[in-house]
DNA sequence: GCCGTTTTCGGCCCGACTGTTTTCAGTCG
């Protein structure tokens, strides 16, 4: 069975086989659309193919529905298969260069015979390229250069560890003279789970004084582009990142067309057309050429008869359309949070206490803090017996008493969800509990079949309050487990089980495509940071902004609740 | 190939940067 991010998989690659063959870009444009759609419908093309439903999922039309029923029929596509025998696929690799699009990649096939990244690059070293056609000595280099930053290149990194290196970049973007506004745009300002490149953004009359400041800071590897309004460069730690600079009366389109993205900036910029309007990063223009300059990011929205949309929901999945009808949703604050419902000490394998985790919840103004520890399964997180659980609530009703009213502390569990779906505590146990997390952390690789029921029979126990972390993936390296997501939904729904979005920035699970789902069927989510130690309570605001990103107001998320609602919530089976 | 209260046919976002091309094509975001 072909899930949307596999179906979604072959569409691009179909697109990028006609690209390279020489198809009009509008029939690859259409591909990548749909695949893209695919990948932000949380709605398993296979269950709606069922129903006869494929033409609802937007970019799908009747060409591309007649070939998802094929793949999800018969495994192949006859479509796809002519077309390799057409274009060899390995120039599909070839399209990660940089400076190698479709049309060099043809020309390198077609004039050179070069169908691979290793013809490629001895090509290249052998100084076969330059007498191509429209290339010449500094095309052959650039493209020697691009294929060592690809071997240098990971894959996309994690927000987590990004942010922090874009906020001290920012710092010193703000610091230089003739800057006036700076902000980190992108991928990163939307708060994506993974970051490709950084993108910096920033205002200032003198822009080739910022540039060359930019290019010239001592963590600069490489320059791989320096322009007027926009320089790019490689950092010595392989980080490619751009900044993009124009005067201060045009940092609103700036701002707004770097944040992307690209989808949603193509659905504004047809918006702006069909008023007559054209919208760049540089200006809104009217037909008659006469430009109207933006300062502000708000004030371009407006000038196109929208609301301003938060950067989370820049993803062309309905946002356009929900600010041109003024149906927005109030979205989720970090200030919102009032309660962390999965946390570990040095019961298990935290490393502080549980007084310390309490201080530390009392510091970021919490009211309530679950402390869940692992069960004994997870030997090598030293889980707690039952003889150590009962033990550990002994020290937490001292640790209360010393809180007083000021923090509600909640004992619980992370519970290891045991192969065949059966719980590393008896029921007896987990009773006694204030509140329950259970999780998946090893036998991820079962069969979907398999690795469902199981979840599904966890959600069934009366005593299971949360689904800690649903998915299991770990990014950027280990997949999530092969779950049914309509079946495990289902159930969440039935048994009445919140499911976790885990805010650990390698985490981020549920993701928002299948937060969204959650929350759209009623199931309440929680947003809980696993922390370890007491700083990684800060994780905190990444878990928000999945929830931002699912489109979830704070009536969703069980942390926000009032903690009388909350605690009744908890009570609700028992 | 998709899509539509300005269209069921004729559109489909816009500009910066680079290299090679003497006026523009390719790539990128």
């Amino acid at each position: 069975m072909l899930s949307n991010q596999e179906l979604a998989a072959l569409f691009e690659r179909i697109a990028d086989l006609l690209e390279i063959k020489g198809e009009v870009i509008y029939k690859t444009l259409a591909y990548r659309r749909a695949a893209e759609s695919l990948r932000g419908s949380a709605e398993e093309a296979a269950l709606l193919a069922n129903q006869n439903r494929l033409l609802e999922i937007p970019a799908v039309g009747k060409a591309i529905a007649e070939k998802i029923q094929e793949l999800l029929d018969t495994g192949k596509l006859e479509f796809l298969v002519r077309l390799e025998q057409e274009v060899p696929p390995g120039l599909i690799e070839l399209l990660q260069v940089p400076d190698v699009g479709p049309k060099k990649a043809a020309l390198f096939w077609k004039q050179a015979g070069i169908t691979s990244l290793a013809e490629l690059e001895s090509a290249a070293r052998a100084g076969k390229l330059r007498s191509l056609p429209g290339l010449g000595e500094k095309s052959e280099g650039r493209i020697l250069e691009g294929l060592d930053a690809l071997k240098r290149r990971s894959s996309r990194r994690l927000l987590g560890n990004v942010r922090p290196v874009a906020l001290r970049w920012l710092q010193w973007l703000r610091a230089q003279p003739g800057v006036v506004q700076a902000e980190a745009a992108g991928s990163l300002r939307r708060w994506r789970a993974t970051i490709g490149d950084l993108d910096l953004v920033a205002a200032s009359e003198n822009s080739s004084a910022v540039m060359a400041a930019f290019t010239g800071h001592a963590d600069v590897q490489r320059v791989l582009g320096q322009g007027e309004n926009k320089s790019s460069v490689e950092l010595k730690d392989g980080l490619t990142m751009q900044l993009w600079v124009q005067p201060p009366a045009r940092f609103g389109t700036l701002l707004q067309f770097v944040s992307g993205s690209k989808d949603h900036n193509v659905r504004l910029r047809e918006l702006a057309q069909k008023k007559g309007l054209s919208l760049s990063e540089r200006a809104i223009t009217a037909a008659g050429g006469a430009e109207t300059l933006y300062a502000g990011e708000a004030e371009v929205y407006a000038a196109l008869g929208l609301p301003w949309i938060p950067p989370e929901l820049r993803e062309d999945r309905g946002e356009i359309q929900a600010a041109l009808e003024n149906k927005l949703p109030h979205l989720l604050e970090t200030a919102d949070i009032h309660a962390d419902l999965h946390t570990h000490t040095d019961w298990s394998d935290g490393s502080v206490s549980l007084q310390a985790m309490a201080e530390a919840a009392l510091a970021r103004g919490y009211q309530v803090l679950a402390i869940t520890d692992h069960s004994v399964g997870l030997g090598v997180a030293n889980g707690l017996s039952v003889d150590r659980l009962r033990a550990q609530r002994a020290e937490m009703n001292a640790v209360q008493a010393r809180l007083g009213g000021r923090l509600r502390l909640l004992q619980g569990s992370e519970v290891e969800i045991h192969a065949d779906g059966s719980l590393d505590f008896p029921d007896e146990v987990l009773a006694e509990l204030d509140i329950v997390v259970a999780s998946l952390h090893s036998s991820l690789r079962q069969p979907r079949a398999q690795v469902t029921e199981r979840l599904v029979r966890a959600m069934r126990n009366p005593h299971v309050d949360i689904i800690g972390h649903p998915s299991g993936r770990q990014m950027p390296n280990r997949e999530g487990a092969d779950l049914d997501w309509e079946a495990v939904l289902a159930a969440a729904r039935e048994s009445g089980v919140a499911l976790e979005i885990n805010a650990q920035p390698a985490r981020m699970d549920l993701d928002e495509i299948y937060a969204r789902r959650a929350a759209s069927l009623g199931i309440p989510l929680a947003i809980d940071t696993d922390a370890h130690e007491p700083d990684q309570m800060g994780w905190m605001e990444y878990g928000v902004s999945v929830a931002r990103r699912a489109w979830l107001g704070p009536a969703a998320v069980l942390n926000t609740w009032p903690v009388e609602q909350l605690l009744a919530w908890l009570q609700r089976k028992r």
